[in-house]
DNA sequence: GTTGACATTGACGTCGATGTCAACTTAGCT
DNA sequence: AGCTAAGTTGACATCGACGTCAATGTCAAC
């Protein structure tokens, strides 16, 4: 309830009147990918609150005034560069066709595949760590980027909920564990590991923090994990 | 190593080459105590990005340049602000003399006292809501209030390890489990969890939420929980 | 009650990011 | 080539938050 209702920066650049419309021309087009790529770019540099219209539009190698005919604001390039990106992280986590489990029981193969998922996840954040932290940022302000963030972790969370119901269907886990609950947990566990890891900077060394965070999953739903 | 090097919101407020001393005067003191409440507020109110030095004067009473006396600017208070309420924060999660576990066994004990400092965290973080998601703003461009995040971070995940190393000595949890790793990994998710309730504004129910992270807790930990 | 250190006041100058716009360029079309 | 719509340019005006400071007020000590 007494959350700093939080609106902008500065005030009102909640967006323009007119939201530019995506350009018509190829050319338009070309102008605009480059303006996010520099945008990217800056935002992973500077921070998204230090960046400056005019970095932007310099590192994209145009005018200052341009910029604004395809984004009405720092806000808005912001905005775009999320809803772009997010689909791409989200498509480096898909399944993919792994190897066979070693094991062949179904609590065995639930675990590696859980191991499998937890090692993507600790990929793709590596590798997009200022994105994260970027997003990160604008989230504790804007509220539309904010709505983003929670409909990917529902998302995650919507995935997990559905394992481990399926975990219980199959009688492995039990069946008085509330699985949209223990999904939130265990998503905000290995969320918050890696986010301390990578963004506050923490010491861990990859792969035992991998092997920890699946442990710890699954001798939390019950699975036999080790020996 | 690609996040953000992310300096202040503007540019170099970053402390102002004199800080000002603490007040010597009673008077001086009064003045400091208010300007700080007032900052509480309209920071909880506003934000940090929003909230502008002239609010926090006018909620203090003051004219604008009184501010300056005691602090250097917008961040400097937030510091200070944040270095006196840490102490009460910690100080209201001390354990309290809790009426005695119902079950005597070294396991139920320390189910018992997981779930008594579940309970005790999350009370706290939804009394002061607002407080953390300042926090965690500010620290997402604030490297002195980022130090404070993970010295904070720091200090619970030892009390964590601590108990966790307590149970392997007892036998009652796994001695190749890394007490560190692990310790992280269990604040991440009651932190994360809390924070996805409150700040991101999740649709959860304490008493179910704080139960079912106990349970998950001590699960992982291999303990006995429910029947 | 006079003195002097300390604190308060609020009007003012500064500064830098933003967003605009009139002049100019590009490119597609006939 | 000539026309038009779309895009580009960069100098400029605007705006708001910040931090300063000279004048004024407060208070304790002597």
């Amino acid at each position: 309830m007494p959350r700093p209702s939080a609106a902008e920066p500065p005030a009102g650049d909640a967006g323009p009147s007119v939201p530019p419309a995506l350009p018509t021309t190829e050319r338009g087009r070309r102008m605009r990918a480059r303006l996010l790529a520099a945008a990217r770019e800056v935002f992973e540099r500077d921070g998204f609150l230090t960046a400056r219209v005019t970095d932007i539009s310099a590192a994209a190698g145009v005018a200052h005034g341009s910029f604004y005919t395809y984004f009405g604001s720092k806000t808005a390039v912001f905005r775009a560069l999320v809803a772009e990106t997010m689909d791409d992280l989200y498509a480096s986590m898909a399944t993919h066709g792994e190897a066979g489990p070693p094991d062949g029981s179904p609590a065995g193969l639930a675990v590696h595949r859980i191991d499998q998922a937890n090692r993507r996840f600790v990929a793709m954040y590596r590798q997009n760590t200022a994105l994260m932290a970027l997003f990160e940022q604008v989230t504790t302000f804007d509220p539309e980027v904010r709505a983003l963030r929670r409909a990917a972790r529902e998302r995650n969370v919507g995935r997990v909920r559905h394992s481990i119901e399926q975990l219980q269907r199959d009688g492995v886990v039990a069946a008085d564990l509330d699985a949209e609950y223990a999904a939130h947990a265990l998503v905000a566990m290995v969320n918050g590991a890696v986010h301390y890891w990578l963004v506050l900077d923490g010491d861990f060394e990859e792969e035992r923090l991998v092997a920890t965070l699946t442990r710890l999953w699954a001798q939390a739903l019950g699975l036999p994990s080790r020996g």
